[in-house]
DNA sequence: CGGTATTTTGAGCAGTGTCAAAGACGGTGG
DNA sequence: CCACCGTCTTTGACACTGCTCAAAATACCG
């Protein structure tokens, strides 16, 4: 029994409660952990999949593709965050997830994890607790892509960034590093990349970002929070 | 016990599988049937809501707003769906309901569906599929207004609702009523009413569509289907 | 039959995309 | 440690999709 699981449970917990038996039959789970490079497939799009996947260090995004090509990417996930949770229900995922720094990542068999959650309904009940989370920050990115301005939408995503890694304690300083190419950050967005440029130096000029390469501080998150319409009920953190 | 969930039993089925007792069990819940008109909160955004529903007869809309009023539809909802899911197990509703047609809901006390789930495992994780599909399907919306323009956009949601329409056996003839303004198909699609019309007749004058108001027949679903770059496997039908 | 909501149409415009090129940055091998 | 190379960012000019505003036509409802 290795502890990779660690902060994983410690997640899984405040969508709980999980007795600590829950939480032992978690950490007791059979683990291989593996790691991808940068700019890497870990789960391509239509993957009949057959592990469960966590985050344990770096960053990933899972995104979709349309016929002709175009990218849209409908997740940043950061360490603690499970990969491919519909995988584990579901015949096939719909999106793929991409490495997108060096990641290391805890695998556990398909039929393991299927096993714990049949066996253990506070652990089905926080997977269940944690699928509707997900399902409501999509529903905010619908929003966010439909019915706000190009600046609004960069600076919601900021906000969103921050206030999850916040919450996981990933955030020393003020100062956080987001691991995407404007390119990509058009791709979360519904933007070009050009685009996206312009909107960064525009809030960059007015003060409401400070930028050096990817690392970024937010000077007033209030100011932030005003100008991407942001209001954090929505991630139940 | 009167059998007003039969067919949510049977919708949940599909997700299952349940057996007999887990069937009962949920035909055996308290029900009360209500009923709500057209154009009138079921609930409203934000609101810490008492009981579980689920729409018998008539259409919905989940719908969210930004600060200054603009609003997203994320999700039209059809008789079978549940409505308010993440009110069981989060603290509020991130998105309101309307009612789009007079409606009938079945309203159970939220305690009483708890109970339930947390009794049967099998239900549970039926319901996390549920939430596992939904989330899906906004993952495919988020696409959908991010990387497609007008035409595929609607032409998409067209596809949705008539693949979800059909896997409830509800659309008889070839025929559809599509229970929307054009206003409300521009919140659903991250558009303008007026482009929204553009779009519509610009598809009937292809002969992609034949619209009479709001009733609507798709000459070649194969068609929309491309124009709308739709495939339906995120909807694990 | 009148009133209201919805659809339709037109004209003009704004925001965002496209294309292309230059500049900055960072990683790698010598 | 430096030079090189590929990727990423930045900038400019321009095009175009989709928005705004406004008014007319139509459909719906009591």
């Amino acid at each position: 029994v290795s502890d990779v699981l660690a902060s994983f449970v410690a997640q899984l917990d405040t969508y709980g409660p999980l007795d600590d038996s829950d939480k032992a039959a978690v950490l007791a789970l059979p683990v291989i952990v593996r790691t991808f490079l940068s700019e890497t497939y870990v789960v391509r799009q239509g993957d009949v999949e057959g592990a469960f996947l966590i985050l344990l260090r770096g960053f990933a995004t899972r995104q979709k593709l349309t016929g002709d090509g175009a990218r849209q990417i409908v997740s940043l996930d950061i360490p603690g965050d499970p990969l491919n949770l519909p995988s584990l229900f579901l015949s096939s995922v719909d999106h793929g997830v991409l490495a997108l720094t060096n990641a290391t990542i805890a695998s556990v068999p398909r039929q393991s994890a299927i096993h714990l959650l049949t066996t253990h309904p506070a652990i089905m009940q926080a997977f269940l607790k944690w699928a509707l989370v997900d399902a409501s920050i999509g529903r905010e990115a619908l929003l966010n892509q439909g019915r706000r301005d190009a600046q609004a939408r960069v600076a919601h995503f900021l906000c969103e960034h921050v206030a999850r890694m916040e919450a996981r304690n990933l955030i020393i300083g003020g100062v956080f590093t987001l691991p995407l190419t404007q390119e990509q950050l058009g791709d979360a967005t519904g933007l070009t990349a050009v685009h996206v440029n312009r909107m960064l130096n525009k809030m960059v000029a007015s003060g409401l970002i400070a930028q050096k390469g990817r690392s970024f501080k937010i000077p007033s998150i209030a100011a932030l929070r005003q100008a991407g319409d942001f209001r954090a009920q929505y991630l139940f953190l």
